[in-house]
RNA sequence: UGGGCUGUCGCCAAGCGGUAAGGCAACGGACUUUGACUCCGUCACCCGUGAGUUCGAAUCUCGCCAGCCCAG
């Protein structure tokens, strides 16, 4: 290892939300011979919290607090320390307002990519160096190596192409991820599940995830709503002529790509097509007209590279679940770079992240900005 | 008021004598550490209404009602 740092003399911090993949990465840090510090993190109060508590005793967030006492007890079977950080503060300005402020533009944010980078790990690395913890270990499906060609450390894909969770922590830098590590980037999540149980994990059946963590009733308009306390606003619903179908709730409503819960009536299926905010307008159009051949991206943040100064032939994801496309890449400017796909991509849409690959390794990636292409 | 046309699920719309397609919307579920998409399932014992013809009608006949168009 390029740390130099023996497993016996790390001291790792692992967050533990009470589910059955942190608990095991847990067992594993140990198991590895690492001192492991167990800790969950509050991300939650005021606003939301009620119902984000109560929803956790269903078991179903990804980053939550039921969850406290669930960890607690894998902490305690594995004989390490565990602590609770109170990082709803952060949570709140990082992920929360961002999250509110998207929507508010017509985009679609990805706030489970906002939490990796400003919470989860973000804060908790400064959280472990305050408790001089050489490392940090999560649940996620995704490895860390260091090339020793480049000099860089990279992050690939989980070996587990199911569970794979590199694209939401694209937004790892070189100082994190020599300080990061993931053990489930190895295994399936059958054998995770597996590891659970012979370890007596009470959680080792639970479900999996699902859902923004901090909208339990999947109400995520109804949450900012109540949050900003501002009233929706209706608009028009055009056609991409500009022709008017309708009024639609406010554009917080909407996302690209969308279909259901238009509550107009076409001969065939109608789609988001696009989101003016200036207007106060989602435009409406067919499948066919989804779909767009090219991206810019801003806000990035490359891996494996210092940067793309020459056109160059990867794979780009557009969300997460979406399979990676052939495109051709090309840096366009200090924080920007522009995607090309060969062939037309489903809903392109701003907010959402675009993380390159090449093979299992994660070059980068952004936050699309534009789209076009028209097909 | 005279002439013509139309009246099928919330919306659009098949059906043309043999026992109600489909699409949109809606609802439920699956999938999912984002929003979406997708997939599966449910959704008119009844076809404006009354009477008649017929073994049998949403489909034929007559009356009525409603809407639309043309005329005046």
């Amino acid at each position: 290892m390029s740390t130099g740092i023996s497993p016996f003399q790390r001291k790792v911090l692992v967050a533990m939300s009470g589910g059955v993949d942190s608990a095991v990465a847990a067992l594993l840090v140990k198991r590895r011979g690492c001192e492991a510090i167990g800790a969950t993190l509050r991300l939650f109060s005021g606003e939301g919290a009620d119902e984000a508590e109560e929803s956790f005793r269903g078991e179903k967030a990804c980053c939550s607090l039921e969850s406290v006492e669930t960890a607690r007890n894998a902490a305690r079977r594995l004989g390490i320390p565990f602590y609770v950080f109170n990082f709803a503060p952060d949570f709140h300005r990082e992920v929360i307002e961002r999250f509110i402020s998207a929507y508010q533009r017509g985009e679609t944010p990805n706030p489970c990519i906002d939490c990796n980078r400003y919470v989860k790990l973000g804060k908790l690395f400064r959280r472990a160096e305050e408790m001089e913890c050489t490392h940090i270990s999560t649940g996620h499906y995704a490895r860390v190596e260091f090339s020793p060609s480049t000099g860089r450390w990279l992050l690939k894909k989980g070996l587990d192409q199911d569970k794979d969770q590199s694209y939401v922590l694209y937004n790892l830098t070189q100082a994190q991820l020599s300080r990061l590590l993931l053990p489930l980037g190895e295994l399936t999540k059958p054998q995770v599940r597996a590891l659970a149980e012979e370890a007596g994990f009470a959680n080792a059946h639970r479900p999996e995830s699902q859902d923004i963590c901090f909208v339990p009733d999947g109400n995520y308009a109804g949450f900012i709503q109540r949050c900003t306390g501002i009233p929706a606003k209706p608009g028009d619903f055009t056609g991409t002529g500009g022709q008017v179908y309708g009024r639609h709730k406010g554009i917080i409503h909407y996302t690209v790509g969308q279909r259901k819960g238009l509550g107009l009536s076409f001969p065939q299926p109608m789609y988001v097509c696009a989101i003016d905010p200036e207007k106060n307008q989602v435009v409406l159009g067919e499948h066919r007209e989804l779909f767009m051949d090219r991206l810019i991206a801003r806000d990035l943040n490359l891996i494996a590279v210092e940067s793309i100064p020459k056109p160059r032939e990867l794979s780009a994801k557009i969300r997460y679940r979406h399979r990676e496309q052939p495109a051709m890449v090309v840096q366009t400017g200090p924080d920007e770079l522009e995607v090309r796909f060969h062939e037309p991509q489903r809903a392109i849409t701003k907010g959402q992240a675009v993380v390159l690959y090449d093979g299992d390794i994660v070059v980068g990636g952004g936050v699309i900005a534009e789209s076009g292409g028209l097909k």
